[in-house]
DNA sequence: ACCAATTATGAAATAAAATTTCATTTTTCC
DNA sequence: GGAAAAATGAAATTTTATTTCATAATTGGT
C-alpha cells in the first residue's frame, strides 16, 4: 500500500525513462510533493507526459493523485514493515529494521485477534482452580513470562518447559483448571498430545498457536496470533514478542475483571522489591 | 501540525462560508482529498474562492497544497501512543491500548539506542570465548530467551536467573568472556553486586538496562532501553519487550558479522526440529 | 544484420483546475 | 440608519495537468 515502496518493487518494470522519475522521487520524496509536474519533468529531464505515464502505472489517477499517495506515505516517518535485514546493512540499519518488523507483526496481531475469543479466555482464567503454562524452545520463554505475571495474582500457577513434566502435569489436571499451550507452528507433537491429555482431564485448554493446526484442533479456546511469514532469520523472534504481548492482554483482562481491590494487592507484591534495590536518589 | 485538529481549533476565528467548508472536511475529509476545489465548493454551497481562502487562513499556500497536508493528517490515523488501560475498557479496548502501548514502547526504545554501541557489542560478542546472560524476574525471561538465540551460534553460553549460580559464574569469568546483565531499575542489588565481580575477574559486561543506574556505572558497555514511564500496570510489560528486541538485534548482527556460511547452518540447527513436528500438509 | 512491429517518448494542443481581480453583497459599529 | 469594513462570488486569468499525435527507440523475427 506504501506507494514508496511500490516503486521500488516495480522499479524493474518502468521504461528507462520512468525509472528517472522513480530515482528522483525515491532519492527525495518530500521536495516532489510539493513540484508540480513540470518541476520535476525538469529535475528527471524527461518530458510531462512522461511522468503522467509514471504516476497512472503506479496505478494512481494521474499527478495529483501520486503526490497525494506520496504525501501520505510520508506522513508519520513510514509505517511499519517488514524489511529483510540484507548481508551488508550497518548496525543502525539492521536494528531499525529488526524494530520495524516486530512492530509490523505487532501490528498484524493485533488485527487477527479476536476480542471475544479473549473475552472468553479472561472468563475462563478468572474462574480457574490451577493455571498451567507449557511451552516449549521459544514458547517456553513465553510461557516463563506468563507464569511470572499470573504468579502476582496469587492464583496458582505453574510453567513447565520439560517434555515430562508437562506430560504429567497434564494427565494430572481436572475439570476447573486451565492449562495454556503456546506453540507458534502448532505442530510439535510432544505439545499436542500434553494438550489432548488435559482436554481428556477436562481441563479447559488454551491454545496460543496458529489456527488451523493439529495443536488448535486439540484446543477449547485458540487465540490465534497470526504472524508474517518469513520474518524471522531461522529463529523465532516476531512471533514470540506477539504471543508476549498477548499474555500481557489477558493479565491485563484478568486484573480487570478481579477489580481495584485486586490491584492494590499487585502494588503490595511490586512492592515487596523495594528492599532488594538501590534507592534512587531523585 | 494536523490540519483537521487545526480546522477543530479555527473553527471559529473563520467567517461563516468558510466554516460551511471546514464542516464539509470534517465531516468527510477522506472524500475530500479526491475532490477538486470546484466540488467542495458545491459540497459547501460556495464559491471556489471561499475554498481558496479558507486554504490559506490555514496557513496552506492554496487548495492542493491543503489536500496535501489532509491527506498526510489522515495517513496512518493515529501513531502509536500510551493510552492507559481503563478500569471499564472492553476487551477489545484494552487488546488494542496494550498492542499500541508495546508498539510506542518499542518506536521510543528505537530510537533511544545507539547503533555504535550495537555495533561495539556484536564485536565482542562475536569474539567472545563464553557468553553469560543474568537477569532476575522479568528479566530472567529475557535472558532466558537470549540464550535460547545464542546457543544456536554454537558458542558457550549460559544463562543463570539464580542469584548464587550468577555469583559463583561471574567470580570464575575471566578475559574473553562476556557477561550481559540485564535489569529494567538497574538498581536491583545483587545483579549490580554480580556485575562488579565479573568485571573484576575482567569479563567484559554489557549492561540491557537504563542509563546512569547503578548497574550502569558497573558496565563496560550499556545498551540503555528507554521505555516510557507507567506504561506497565505494577508488571513490567513494555519494558521487557523492548529488551527483546534488543537482543533480537544482538543476535542478528552476531549473524550478520559471522557471514553466510554461518547461517546455513542456523538453517540445520531449525531443521533439526523437523522430525518433533507434525507434517504440513500443504 | 536488417526490417517490420511494438513500445517509448516528447512537442504541442487541449482540458482541467486553481487563483486573482474586482464588483457586489453582507455585516459591523458608531 | 448609513458609512466603513469585511465577506463573498462571477468572471478573467493563470497555472497545472492531460491528451493527442508524430517521431524516435527498442524488440523480435528471419
Amino acid at each position: 500500500m506504501n506507494i514508496l515502496e511500490k516503486i521500488t518493487n516495480e522499479l524493474d518494470t518502468l521504461s528507462k525513462s520512468e525509472r528517472k522519475v522513480a530515482e528522483v522521487i525515491l532519492s527525495s520524496p518530500s521536495t516532489v510533493i510539493h513540484s508540480s509536474i513540470a518541476a520535476l519533468a525538469k529535475q528527471a529531464n524527461i518530458s510531462e507526459p512522461t511522468v503522467n505515464r509514471f504516476c497512472r502505472r503506479l496505478d494512481t489517477k494521474g499527478y495529483p493523485d501520486f503526490k497525494l499517495h506520496l504525501a501520505q506515505s510520508l506522513a508519520n516517518g513510514t509505517p511499519y514493515v517488514n524489511r529483510h535485514v540484507d548481508e551488508n546493512d550497518s548496525a543502525e540499519e539492521y536494528t531499525d529494521k529488526i524494530f520495524e518488523s516486530t512492530m509490523a507483526s505487532l501490528e498484524l496481531a493485533r488485527k487477527s485477534l479476536d476480542p471475544s475469543l479473549i473475552n472468553r479466555s479472561v472468563d475462563v482464567l478468572t474462574q480457574a482452580n490451577k493455571i498451567s503454562f507449557f511451552g516449549l524452545g521459544a514458547s517456553a520463554i513465553v510461557a516463563h513470562d506468563a507464569q511470572n505475571k499470573f504468579f502476582r495474582f496469587n492464583v496458582p500457577v505453574v510453567y513447565f518447559d520439560d517434555i515430562l513434566m508437562q506430560r504429567m502435569s497434564a494427565i494430572n489436571s481436572r475439570q476447573g483448571d486451565v492449562v495454556i499451550v503456546i506453540s507458534h507452528t502448532g505442530r510439535t507433537k510432544s505439545l499436542v498430545e500434553v494438550a489432548s491429555l488435559a482436554k481428556e482431564n477436562d481441563a479447559t485448554v488454551i491454545g496460543i498457536t496458529t489456527k488451523d493446526t493439529p495443536l488448535a484442533k486439540e484446543c477449547s479456546i485458540v487465540l490465534s496470533v497470526e504472524v508474517a511469514e518469513d520474518t524471522d532469520l531461522y529463529m523465532p523472534m516476531s512471533s514470540r514478542i506477539a504471543q508476549l504481548a498477548l499474555v500481557d492482554v489477558l493479565a491485563t483482562g484478568f486484573t480487570l475483571r478481579r477489580g481495584s481491590k485486586f490491584r492494590d494487592n499487585l502494588k503490595k507484591v511490586k512492592d515487596s522489591l523495594r528492599s532488594s534495590r538501590f534507592e534512587r536518589k531523585d
